[in-house]
Formats: C-alpha cells, sequence, structure tokens
RNA sequence: GCGCCUGUAGCUCAGUCGGAUAGAGCACCCGCCUUCUAAGCGGGUUGUCGCUGGUUCGAUUCCAGCCAGGCGCGCCA
C-alpha cells in the first residue's frame, strides 16, 4: 500500500518526465521526486523543492520552471491547490475530503496500519545484549534490551524476517572465575583475586548449595550457578517485554564443529596466516588497523575465533544481514567485524551493520549513580524496573539515538508528569480511549459507512490527518535507518497534534445538541489517530492504557 | 599516535537523500475546566547550530582541517 505522498511523488516524477520529452525541459529527470512536509503550515500539505533543482540544467529561472509544472500538478487527483513561493517552491494542499479517506484507511488496515514491505524478503539477525552469565544484567544491557527489541519490531514492520538472537558468552576464563568466586562465598572464603565480588554471588552461592547437596568442584559450582544466572537474566527480560527467538550458547558453536568449519571457510577464502607460532587472519586487508589471532601459540582458540564462526554460522543459518549492538567499549570491533565479513567473502556494507550505543549516566537525588561492573554498586535492569517500571523505563531508553550518551534521571521517570514524555504519549490513547467510551454510550454512529470525510475541514483536523499520513514514512525510515527512536518522536508529536486538536474540536454533541455526520466523523477520526498510537507503541515495547 | 562517538536555547535533547523565519520539553511569565481525562491547551521570553575554509542558487545538514569532551586501541574474555 502505498502513501498519498508516495503517488504523488510518483506522479508529478511523471510531469517532469513528459516535460522533457515534449522539449520544455532539458536535463534528465530524478529518479525520484522528494516531497517533504513543510514546517510553515501556510506552505500546504506538501512541498518539493524539484523546480530548484531541474532549473540550472534546463537554463531557466526556478520559478519558470514551476509555473511549468504548476497547472499539471493541480490536475492530479486529491490535489486542490497549487502554489510556487519563494526561490521556486512548490506548494501543493490536498483537497480534505480527499485526504480525510486516510480514516477509512487506517481503520480497515488495523494493527498493521503503517507496516510496509521496505525490507520484504530481508532475513534479519540481530543480535544484542549477549551478555556473560556471570552476574545480573545491568543499566548498559538495558539500553540494548529496550532498543534491541524495538529495533526488531520496527524491522519486522518494513517486513523483514527476523531473528533476535542473544549469544551467551559461557565459555573461557571469565566463566571459571565465577565458578570460584560463587564457590567461595559458598564455603566462607575469601573470593578470589580478579573474581566477581557482588553481592548477588553470596545469593547464587546459597540457591546452588540449596539445590545440589554435596556440590565440591569449582566447575560444579560453575555449571550449576551458571544455569541459575542464566534463568534470572531470561526471565527478567521477559518482564521487560525483551524477547529472543535464540539464546545462541558459545560452548555449542565449539562442540557443534561450527568453529572448526569457520575456520576452514577462512582459509579457502585465502586470508588466514601463520605467524609466530600463531594462527591469525588478514583484517588489515580490510581496513583493520592490526591483523587478529585465530590461534594462540599454546594451542587455544581466541574469543575472536570464537566470533569469526558465529558471523560465518549466522550467515549460513540464512541471514542476509547481521546486525550487531554493542557498547561503546566495544567501538574497537566494528573494523574487525566488518572485515571478518570481508574476509568470508561477504559485503561489508551490506551484510554486516554494527551498531554502537553511548554509555548511559543514572542520576538519582541530584547524583550520578556510578556503575561498577563486576563488583558491588551495579544498577541492574531489574533495579531499574523496580524504581521507574518497564514503560517509563523502555520508552526513556528508545527516544534517544543511540550514537548520543544518555542521562536518566530516575526521578523524573518516577513523576507522572510532562517531563516525562512516555505519559504524554500514553495519555493520549488513553484520553481517545475515554472520548470512545462516551461516543458509545451516547450511541453515535461510528461505522465506516456512516464516516462522510467531508466533514473534517477544520485546520486541526487537517493537521491531524497529515500527521496520521506520515507514520508509515516514519516506520520505513526507522527501519531503514535502524533507529526506532524516530517512532518515539513521531508519536509525540502526533500526541501534540490530538491535544490540540481535542482542544478545539469537539466530538461529543454539546449538551442537547444532535447526533450529526460531523460527530461520526470525528469519532472516526479519534478512533484512527488511537489506532496509530496503539501500533507506534507496540513497535516500542510499550503498553498502550485505555485508562490512566 | 590511531580509531569510534559527541559539540544546536539557561538545562535535557530532536532535526539524513542540502531547502523557506533552526524546533520540542523543562525552567520563567500570563491566560484557559459549573458539559469529552487540565497527566491537557493557547500566548510570551531564549540561539556566533564548536571554529575556519571548501562544494552551490542555497549548508545545522556534504567535504577538509582545527578546537573541546567521552570512549577504546592485548596471542584478555
Amino acid at each position: 500500500m502505498s502513501s498519498l505522498a508516495d503517488q504523488l511523488a510518483a506522479s508529478i516524477q511523471g510531469l517532469v518526465a513528459a516535460a522533457i520529452e515534449k522539449g520544455e525541459l532539458t536535463g534528465s529527470a530524478p529518479e525520484s521526486i522528494v516531497l517533504e512536509r513543510p514546517k510553515n503550515r501556510d506552505h500546504g500539505d506538501y512541498a518539493t523543492s524539484i523546480a530548484l533543482q531541474l532549473a540550472k540544467a534546463a537554463g531557466k529561472n526556478p520559478r519558470e520552471v514551476a509555473t511549468l509544472l504548476q497547472g499539471a500538478i493541480e490536475q492530479l487527483p486529491g490535489v486542490s491547490k497549487v502554489d510556487i513561493a519563494g526561490p521556486g517552491f512548490i506548494n501543493i494542499t490536498l483537497d480534505r475530503a480527499n485526504q480525510a479517506e486516510l480514516v477509512r484507511a487506517i481503520l480497515s488496515s488495523g494493527a498493521t496500519y503503517g507496516y510496509g514491505q521496505s525490507l520484504k524478503g530481508v532475513a534479519v539477525n540481530l543480535e544484542f545484549i549477549s551478555a556473560n552469565p556471570t552476574g545480573p544484567l545491568h543499566l548498559g544491557h538495558t539500553r540494548w534490551a529496550a532498543v534491541g527489541d524495538a529495533l526488531g519490531r520496527v524491522l519486522k514492520a518494513a517486513g523483514a524476517k527476523v531473528t533476535q538472537e542473544f549469544y551467551i558468552n559461557d565459555r573461557g576464563r571469565q566463566m571459571d572465575l565465577f565458578g570460584q568466586s560463587v564457590q567461595a562465598a559458598a564455603l566462607g572464603n575469601p573470593i578470589p583475586e580478579d573474581g566477581y565480588q557482588g553481592e548477588y554471588i553470596k545469593e547464587l552461592a546459597k540457591i546452588v548449595v540449596a539445590e545440589n547437596p554435596g556440590i565440591a568442584t569449582s566447575e560444579d559450582f560453575r555449571e550449576a550457578a551458571y544455569r541459575v544466572q542464566l534463568a534470572e537474566q531470561q526471565a527478567v527480560l521477559e518482564t521487560f517485554h525483551t524477547k529472543f527467538d535464540i539464546w545462541f550458547s558459545e560452548r555449542s558453536l565449539h562442540d557443534s564443529g561450527a568453529v572448526d568449519h569457520g575456520m576452514e571457510k577462512l582459509r579457502e577464502q585465502g586470508h588466514v596466516f601463520e605467524q609466530d607460532g600463531a594462527v591469525w587472519l588478514r583484517t588489515t586487508d580490510f581496513g583493520d588497523d592490526k591483523d587478529r589471532v585465530l590461534i594462540k601459540e599454546n594451542g587455544e582458540l581466541t574469543y575472536f575465533a570464537s566470533d569469526t564462526a558465529y558471523y560465518i554460522n549466522k550467515r549460513e543459518r540464512g541471514s542476509d544481514i547481521c546486525i550487531y549492538m554493542l557498547g561503546a567499549d566495544h567501538h574497537g570491533y566494528i573494523h574487525r567485524l566488518r572485515a571478518v565479513a570481508a574476509c568470508a567473502g561477504d559485503n561489508p556494507d551490506y551484510n554486516i551493520h554494527v551498531l554502537i550505543g553511548q554509555l548511559v549516566k543514572i542520576m538519582e537525588g541530584g547524583e550520578e549513580v556510578k556503575l561498577s561492573k563486576r563488583a558491588g554498586t551495579i544498577i541492574t535492569l531489574a533495579e531499574l524496573v523496580e524504581k521507574v517500571g518497564v514503560d517509563a523505563a523502555r520508552y526513556t531508553l528508545i527516544r534517544y539515538p543511540v550514537d548520543t550518551p544518555m542521562v536518566m534521571d530516575i526521578d523524573i521517570l518516577r513523576s507522572n508528569t510532562n517531563e516525562n514524555p512516555v505519559y504524554y504519549v500514553q495519555y493520549a490513547h488513553a484520553r481517545i480511549a475515554a472520548v470512545l467510551r462516551n461516543v458509545a454510550e451516547l450511541g453515535i454512529p461510528t461505522g465506516l459507512d456512516h464516516f462522510d470525510p467531508a466533514q473534517l475541514n477544520h485546520d486541526r483536523e487537517n493537521q491531524l490527518l497529515g500527521t496520521l499520513a506520515e507514520f508509515p514514512r516514519v516506520v520505513a525510515q526507522a527501519a531503514e535507518l535502524r533507529e526506532p527512536h524516530r517512532v518515539a518522536r513521531y508519536l509525540e508529536e502526533l500526541a501534540g497534534v490530538y491535544h490540540g486538536f481535542y482542544a478545539d474540536c469537539r466530538v461529543l454533541p454539546l449538551g442537547d445538541e444532535a447526533i450529526a455526520p460531523i460527530h461520526s466523523a470525528r469519532a472516526n477520526l479519534c478512533a484512527a489517530t488511537m489506532q496509530v498510537i496503539a501500533n507506534g507503541l507496540d513497535l516500542l515495547g510499550v503498553s498502550a492504557p485505555e485508562r490512566m
């Protein structure tokens, strides 16, 4: 389903091509024409600068070019007026009744309004969080838990086939230290140097001992505590509405032979070499600043070897695009991972996409809460949710682009005020729900056969319709750029426009006023708005309450 | 030294195929509920878009260099 704006843009492109054909213009027609929504509402519903772009090649004044196109654009269906402004902008005003047909489209599409096909048929592997199963998920993981899950939903809405995946780092030295730490806690011994110090280690020790009487070796402690800790992470993410299709164990990568297989594949591609007794991957062929070791001199595999094998494994499982979401402290991995893709014979500009999330600071009571990754004072995902709730936590983390560092103020998130944007959006939804309850009670007919689009000609209604029309574009762009925050920002704008409409356009009959077509029309407009807010919040994994 | 990210209003931040007078919230001031949810709406005040050049009809946006801040650069995991 293409939007009205897309249809218009295509039509205008046809007109430009025709003008060139007829010799009225010289130069080549652009591949596509962009219709933008002018900031200033006096500039119509849509505007294009196409005349300014064409003027030079045509050897004409931009306003002349615009004038040339003006008449033909005016004849297009759904267009009521075309103005030329400034240096040569073409401002288009839509026919209002025609625009109001959008309400019908939204209500019949329902929960899928806004969904598109831009990534149809593309299989995306979305890996995020991927924590060690050696402790609770903390604030850094939480940003990805929210953004990653929202991005997955957005990509699906754009038609992609998405696999959300959590890579469990359950192999290596950190796991051994973890086992030794839990064992020490259970026996009342001091935690080893470099071990895990947090309070939760003691709790794990108690659980492990209770469930496994007679447990003795640090390996057994490691395995038992691993299971408990992983289950806890899974449970917390469940409450945070973050879902994974696959929990992928690093161990399984080795056990299944996938690492050997990956290594073999890289050898075939000719980028593996030996030096100083170790086996290397020549990542510097593809932009990395140094080559990377796959097998150490002592014969052990590096963590990097797992990474490469895992990438190859994802691709062989059918993923076209592998998206990695990493913390800022891992940004050194960008070139490395892209080089891995290139070494495997892939196109790093298409098959792999590394997103880097900057750090999250958390403020409470005017002071920064310090984070310490493996020691005591960790703010965990569970604690954050306990403080502010799932909706506020998710929404706040999602509404900023991930490449900017962000500050979460616990005090603001706790407050039910306008400073807290999630309430602003949810309130709009609840407000509409209340209006529609009243509509039903008064018996105002709302079926689409009672919907007369010509009733909607107030400026506020027009503005609301224009904003609703943008939603599919926003979703497509959020998917394309991997930026779910765009959906959140759009919802804030939509909520604002609705509140403005609500202030000026009464939906229910006033006093003993008779029920008229305008009431049905507005009720349907409200229902359409509610649908779009609900769809948008769903893409963020945030609830859309009927009452607040 | 190399690499990634950031620099927009007093504060927190939006703003990508380059567009018209650079936006929002908070804060500050003033209005609006005896009929739809005031967690709302309307109005007022606030800017060398880090700096310097380049590209062009036009640059906060693209390019180069510089300045400032954050983070990282192991045969660790």
